[in-house]
DNA sequence: CAACTTTCTTAACCTATATTAAGTGCTAAA
DNA sequence: TTTAGCACTTAATATAGGTTAAGAAAGTTG
């Protein structure tokens, strides 16, 4: 449990009632690899941070072709915020990769939060600032550049990851198919 | 300057003297088209709220070709999050369209905003999150969509701008060149 | 262990989009 | 009124990355 209030401390600091009553208002449970957490088409009720284990977000288009938004690990949160927010139907799948425990707080939970431990609002302000940074500089990144630096920007950005997953989990994260992926992989070693 | 004040009460009420210490922590500034707000390479110092006229943030990578991450018109704010959260030189560039009347909330300001309205640090998590979530589906739209649909899904969100931007601007948006765009374009009409 | 499933590789061929280049038309300065 | 500079178009050619298909590894299950 200690994860989640190392998480907090790194930018607020709560006092020992307030971390009791954080920690009263979330639940924890054990995933094992391939569950879902939550399926596209379904209202998101929960935000998602990983205590252990390795989860991911992602979304499939009309061609019935994955794309993964998002790996979280131990410390990482995760959701499909449009769904949590709107409060509609999402159109992210989120999946565990290995088997994992994970803390769920819900939306209703959430909001009681903020109205109990104001501080909150601030720290979720600061997660959702430095998650739109990550999200803008990924965008950017796909715009401008090619898939091998969008790869090379992955290695050193998640090295650890890079063991865990499989690899066509990566090159749908970078935005191409795996057979291109393995090719580029092989020629990139070649030099 | 009642536009900025509808913005917030959209999300958030102030009492009377909350607005008047708001207003009086923000700057009015009047703009020609061309004029550059911030460079890439420098520390942005402030958030931009776009009164009246239309406002681009862009970056250019190294063949010097440019990439529309945001366009801003009336009600809308804009600005470099990743350097003016870090407070690093940043890689937009953030350009007037139109001759505009911008409000600028310089970042000790808002921070003494939250410090003095705790509201506002709601205010701004919200705004924050709705940010976060149309990125996210840019991205998405990004990675399985082509460009016909990209432009489709523009049109349909941003009507207005079609209108007022250039369309190597729109072609910069959702990631093609100028000329791609062209021929795109007149392919779509002959339908 | 054998049978099955999934991941990864390789290769031939294909397509969306980029690049280069030339030309048209509009605006704006000189 | 000429000249220069953009924005936009068109077209020929080039390329990054996709598709299809088949086989080799590796992992999973009975």
């Amino acid at each position: 449990m200690a994860l989640i209030l190392e998480n907090i401390a790194k930018i607020i600091s709560l006092t020992e009632a307030e971390k009791e009553l954080f920690l009263s208002k979330i639940e924890i449970q054990h995933y094992k690899a391939k569950a879902v957490l939550h399926n596209a088409g379904e209202i998101c009720k929960h935000s998602y941070f990983v205590n252990s284990g390795l989860v991911r977000s992602f979304n499939i288009n009309d061609n019935i072709v994955e794309h993964v938004m998002h790996f979280a690990c131990e410390g990482w949160w995760i959701g499909d915020m449009y769904s949590l927010l709107s409060q509609k139907p999402g159109n992210l799948f989120i999946e565990v990769l290995e088997d994992s425990e994970v803390v769920l707080l819900s939306k209703e939970n959430q909001e009681e939060l903020y109205f109990d431990i104001p501080k909150l609002e601030r720290f979720f302000r600061i997660l959702t600032e430095n998650s739109l940074v990550a999200h803008q500089e990924r965008l950017m990144d796909n715009l401008s550049l090619s898939a091998e630096d969008r790869f090379e920007k992955f290695c050193k950005r998640y090295p650890t990851l890079i063991q865990r997953v499989h690899q066509k989990q990566i090159a749908s994260y970078i935005g191409v198919t795996p057979e291109f992926f393995s090719k580029m992989k092989s020629r990139m070693l070649r030099k």
